[in-house]
DNA sequence: TTTCAATACATACAGAATGTATGTTTAGTG
DNA sequence: CACTAAACATACATTCTGTATGTATTGAAA
């Protein structure tokens, strides 16, 4: 008596790979990256370590695919959180405030810059959020530029700089700080970027 | 026959010290800290795992040693390099291109913004940071808000963002950017605070 | 200057974690 | 139905961490 074809191969995949990925992610949050075993992570997630090291090629591996959804999702949130108003200074601000808004919560701060940087190393880290996060701000810019709305400035260092800061921000409301109380400087920011 | 106080006993905590800690952040810049395991630490110093173990209370412990020194070298540059101008933009500019400059160099870039967050956490460093580099900022911008050079905004979440900038920035420069076309930028964003 | 205490190590050990190698079960396919 | 391959599960070898304990050298009091 054998039940047979109880689940397909794809649907049982993606079920354990959103188990490890997501206990895997409160861990990391919890309790950081290097404090977190992956005995602890599977017995979490209700799987074998021998499931783990199928589907991923080590812990690091996991943790980027941690950091992989939690930029997507930022990147998510930056679209649907951004203005489309006519005035490109309006549109960076409302982004701005829409990527510190969405990277500050979830544990995300944790996973993509504090463990990010440390454990994938910074290149790969600026890889991935220029797949998913970066590029807006980057199309931002470029447009405040083109209608002359900000100093014409070099572009991609102007990026880095902004991105830094926001970054910064987020951070720091992780660390305690309100956002309602960095919002305006990082709108101030913003502004002195305008021409007058 | 014996040869008795070759050496004092401070005399001797005190280069051991050293030499752990040098060769602690040599290894740590170079693989990072999970990455770099004791035993390799205490045979590059030439002492054994028994001395690093007397002298710190582990592995996070000779880390925070090396980000305390590296801090304060940074802070000493600070005050090296931010020139005593009597416009307190331009202060605000040295001070801050001082800063960029000191941190992404001697691998502190990694110890300070990489790894220090990560292993000590992001309290404990602000905590560190504060005591030897932040205060200058601090001070530079509250001088400037009192003789009405920059826009009258609250002084602590501007720290937060500028220092945040300038963390970037350094970053950045780790990452390969050049700092000559960051600088520029940075300045920009110091001159969009100054009143018009 | 001898003796005791404390400092500065050195060595040995217990526990745990990582990644791999190998075994087993279940799904996919001709 | 038979065979392959994917999806795990288990066992193992290595290595690392922190601690416990042992030893030698220094400091200081008697």
């Amino acid at each position: 008596m054998q039940q047979k074809k109880a689940i397909s191969n794809a649907k049982r995949t993606e079920k354990t790979r959103k188990l490890l990925i997501k206990h895997g992610k409160k861990l990391f949050v919890e309790k950081g990256f290097a404090a977190t075993s992956t005995p602890e992570i599977v017995k979490s997630a209700g799987v074998t370590r021998g499931a783990l090291y199928h589907h991923f090629e080590d812990k690091t591996d996991l943790l980027r695919a941690v950091v992989e959804l939690d930029c997507a999702a930022v990147g998510e949130d930056i679209n649907r959180g951004s203005q489309d108003a006519d005035n490109a200074i309006d549109m960076l601000k409302s982004g701005s405030s829409a990527f510190v808004r969405s990277i500050s919560s979830q544990g995300r701060v944790r996973t993509i810059l504090i463990e990010g940087p440390a454990v994938l190393g910074q290149k790969e880290l600026l890889e991935i959020e220029d797949r998913h996060t970066r590029l807006s701000l980057k199309q931002g810019l470029e447009a405040a530029l083109k209608q002359g709305a900000i100093k014409p400035l070099p572009l991609q260092p102007m990026v880095e700089l902004v991105s830094s800061m926001l970054d910064g921000a987020a951070l720091k409301v992780e660390a305690g700080f309100a956002f309602a109380e960095l919002e305006p400087i990082i709108h101030a920011f913003i502004d002195g970027l305008a021409m007058e």
